[in-house]
Parts: structure tokens; sequence; C-alpha cells
RNA sequence: GCUGUGGUGGUGUAGGGGUUAGCACGGCAGAUUGUGGUUCUGCCAGCCCGGGUUCAAUUCCCGGCCACGGCCCCA
């Protein structure tokens, strides 16, 4: 291609889908929508770029170096949405203040991240989530992850594991021991020791408890707590442990529960569940129950989805519909594990029901006017049936090829002599089969249905 | 932010300081002007970009770009 030093590539950490690609996407994201939509939860759409004061509001200052931030032509900060959390809650509070609460939201789309691209991970990437605004509680939250299970169910995903845990335990046990949740200045007490717990530094946890005049003697219990993992069993475990520590409350620990008994109701069992009280998800505006969904066959972290229970709509006036709760899923990753675990099993079809098996009828006028067969080509579309003319007047034998490689599975040949006397053959091409047929929609549409 | 490997037609690849740059798949056409998938023939189409070394670079060196990985991070 001669050409090639001059045309315009496609831009870092971006992909093109084509046809094939495409139908296999389709197909997967009105499987979620289908799901979404048996839960209750109904499609929104906001923009794709949004100002950048969005961002910075729920994320910090620091998230802009990964944005693909601009200014407009008013010198307007904007940026492209790196995420659809932030923009659906904007939505929320500017247009469905008025709607009946609670508010069950779905939506898909792309968003953009400026940073690089590993496995799974692009600048451009398409995001599934649902958000679940204006009721709080261990309900809510397993409405949600029993959605996020159906859906990784019905997409025929096998071998992931759903780590749900809940931050107020470990809060509760940090605050119930004495940490501060508040600082004059700098990170609080609470926040640092949660930190020490994540990277597991208790000798940073034991400082900390020192320069807070707190026993040193709730540093053991509190390690135990955070290398309790396990299934649904942790949760026993964890109630003995805290039972022994004064002053620490029970009431986290006690919805966790109620949310995975509620869970259990709700949907299948995951292949694997695992339970972990001090998962932080960095994320301050986490307040209940968090959950992540993890594949092996990514390699490295491995997640495909993620959420919990956030305060987020506090930021625009509507601290009274706080906490919601909400997932997002990794499109792209998903099908990344869809399409592994598809080519380890040798299976063709990777998202249940990508296969349109609507029939398909290759049309080949030969050696007569196009128009003769138009009307016929018209009322089958309308019956149905995905139809494509021969565009090309390929003589008979090349026709044929060419209707095999498109994916027809049959083939109409009409000619003068079929004009003539009004029948003609479709083939089954398949297994060479000819089906006599009249030359109306009636004949043809049964022959393709027998 | 750190780091590994690699870039040859549309795809997958062979080769290699001087070559008509080979092969397979693909696309188009013919053998075969009313019935395809086999076969045969022909055609289409390529050494990522820039600089350096050299009589000569697609090949060696440097840089860039792009691709694929592994850490860190991930709203």
């Amino acid at each position: 291609m001669a050409l090639r030093r001059f045309m315009v590539q496609r831009p870092r950490g971006t992909r093109d889908f084509g046809p094939a690609e495409m139908k296999r996407r389709l197909a997967f994201e009105s499987l979620l929508e289908e799901q979404a939509r048996r839960h209750g939860f109904s499609r929104v759409q906001t923009p794709i770029f949004e100002s950048l004061d969005l961002f910075t509001a729920k994320s910090g200052p620091g998230v802009v170096s990964q944005l693909y931030a601009f200014q407009d032509k008013g010198e307007r900060d904007l940026t492209l949405r790196p995420e659809l959390t932030a923009p659906v809650m904007r939505m929320v509070a500017e247009e469905l203040r008025n709607e009946t609460k609670p508010l069950r939201l779905s939506y898909y789309g792309q968003c953009f991240r400026y940073e690089e691209f590993k496995k799974g991970r692009y600048r451009e990437f398409y995001q599934y989530g649902v958000e679940l605004i204006g009721a709080t509680g261990p309900l809510v939250e397993a409405e949600v992850i029993a959605l996020a299970i159906n859906m990784l169910t019905e997409a025929g995903l096998k071998n992931w594991e759903l780590r749900i845990g809940h931050v107020g335990v470990l809060k509760q046990v940090l605050s119930g021991i004495g940490l501060s949740d508040s600082a004059e200045a700098g990170e609080p007490p609470l926040a640092s020791a949660m930190r020490f717990l994540d990277k597991a530094d208790f000798e940073g946890l034991r400082a900390l408890l020192e320069s807070q005049s707190i026993s040193t003697d709730f540093v053991a219990p509190l390690q135990q707590l955070s290398e309790l993992k396990g299934g649904e069993e942790t949760i026993a475990s964890a109630r003995e442990l805290l039972s022994t520590m004064d002053g620490v409350s029970l009431d986290a620990l006690d919805d966790l529960e109620s949310t995975i008994n509620s869970i259990a109701q709700l949907a299948p069992s995951p292949p694997s569940l695992s339970v972990n009280l001090t998962v932080a998800r960095g994320l301050d505006y986490y307040t209940g129950t968090v959950f992540e969904v993890h594949v092996p066959e990514l390699g490295g972290e491995g997640q495909v989805l993620g959420g919990g229970s956030y305060k987020l709509l506090h930021l625009f006036g509507l601290a009274d519909l706080d906490p919601c709760c909400g997932f997002g899923l990794g499109f792209d990753r998903v099908l990344l594990a869809l399409e592994a675990q598809a080519a380890a099993e040798g299976r063709s079809e990777v998202v249940p029901g990508e296969d349109d098996e609507t029939p398909f009828l290759a049309m080949i006028p030969f050696n007569v006017e196009t128009s003769e067969v138009l009307d016929l080509v018209r009322e089958l579309r309308q019956s149905g049936i995905r139809v494509e003319i021969e565009l090309r007047s390929r003589k008979i034998g090349k026709a044929m090829g060419w209707a095999d490689s498109i994916g027809a599975g049959y083939a109409l040949v009409v000619g003068p002599r079929d004009l003539e006397q009004g029948q003609a053959t479709v083939k089954r091409l398949s297994d060479g089969e000819q089906l006599p047929v009249a030359l109306n929609t009636e004949s043809i549409l049964s022959a393709l249905n027998a």
C-alpha cells in the first residue's frame, strides 16, 4: 500500500471494531441490557464530555493528569468522561429530582483515560454500569450485586470470583477503639490505620496507635481481622473476633451478612465467593458493602467489575439521597475473558445468542433486469428475512461462491426462464438441496422455514 | 513511573549488507455464459518512520512511532 505513509492512523490506545466483532459486542450489550431490564433498571445516556469540575469534585485535582481534558472556544474547562458514575449523579441532580425514588438506572458507553494501556486497558474503553439511587441498606446492595451475578452468569462467564466486603466493618472497629475520623490537618488517624492495614504494615499501625494513646493490644486482633479470608464463614469468625474488642459495633457486620443472605436468594451462587473485611477500595466515598469480580484468565489483577455503596450526591446538594449503590462492568475485559474461555473450550460462540438465526437469503438476479426482483426483495425483508442482492453481476458459479462466503444460508437465482414460469428453486447452501418455489413471498418463506 | 520483546503484501509468515524479497491464506479474473465450496492458471498487494555506518541498508547501529507483555497505579 504505497499510500500508507499518508494515511492517518488510529490514535494510540483506541480500537476499531469490524463487523464480526461488533456482532459480538452488540449481542453482549443486549444481553446485559436485558438482565438490567428484568431487574427494573432503565437505560440513560449522558454526554461524552463534561465539565472538568465534575470529576475533580469527585476524585480530587490529581485526576486531571489522567484525563483527556481540553478547553472549548469559550475557554470552558471540559474533559472526555473517564467514568460514568459522576455523570449519572450529575444527571440525577440536574434532571431527575422529581422522579419517584428509588431510581434504577443503567448506562453503557465509552470512557477515556490517558494512561498506558495494557491487556484489557485502553485509552478509550467501554463501561456498562448501574446505579440504584434513593434507597439504602442490605437489600439494596443485594439487588445490585444479584444483578451483577445474573449478568455474568447469563453471559456464560465461568471461573470468576466475587469478592465482597464492607468498609463499615473496619471503620466501626477503628472508631470503636478510639481512632478519630477527622483531623485538623492531613490524613485522619482512622484513614491512616486503614491504609496500614491494607498494606499489611502492622509496625506502622502500632506506631499510629501509640501516637494516639491507644492500647497496642489492638494490633493483634486487627491483624487477625485483616488476614481473615474465605467464604461466608468468614463473617462468623469476624463476629467472634470483634466481640472480644470492647466498644466495637457489629452493625456493619450484621448488614453484610444480611446482604449476602439476600443475594443467595436473588441470584445463583457465583463460582467462588470470598469475604474480605478490610477492603479499602481506596476511595473515601464508599460507605457500605463493596464488591469486585475477578477472572483469572485476564492475568494480573483481572478485575472485570467493581462497585458498592457510596456517597456522592451530597456534592450536588442531594445528601438525603446518599448513599447510593452501583457497579461498573468492564465491557472490554469481560469480553476478553469470555473469548479466552471460549478459545480454551474450543467454542465458537463467545456470547450467548451472538449468532444471527434469521434466515439469510442471497438474491441472485441472472440475466434479468434487477427491477424484476426488487418487489420480492422488499416483501421478504418486511417479513423479517435477511436478504442481500448480488450487486456485481457475477456469473452463476461465482455468484454461488459469493453467496456462500457472505454466510447466506440460501441462494435464489432468478433468471429469464424463472420469470417466464413464475417458478424458481431456492438452494440451501449447507447441503445443496434445491427447493422448488413459486416466485412469491409466501412460497419462498415456507421454503426458508422448512 | 519502571521495564521486557517485537515490527516484511489485507492476514499469518520465510529470508537476509547487493535477491526478479519466497510461501500460505485472502481478494479479483479465467478454465466453466442457469447453480458454489475441489482443482488448475493469471492478476492484486509488502520490508513502520527518521538519522547514522557503508560503494551499497529491508537487513547493522541510534532515535522515534506502533504493537504485545510484566511491575506500580487505577475514580
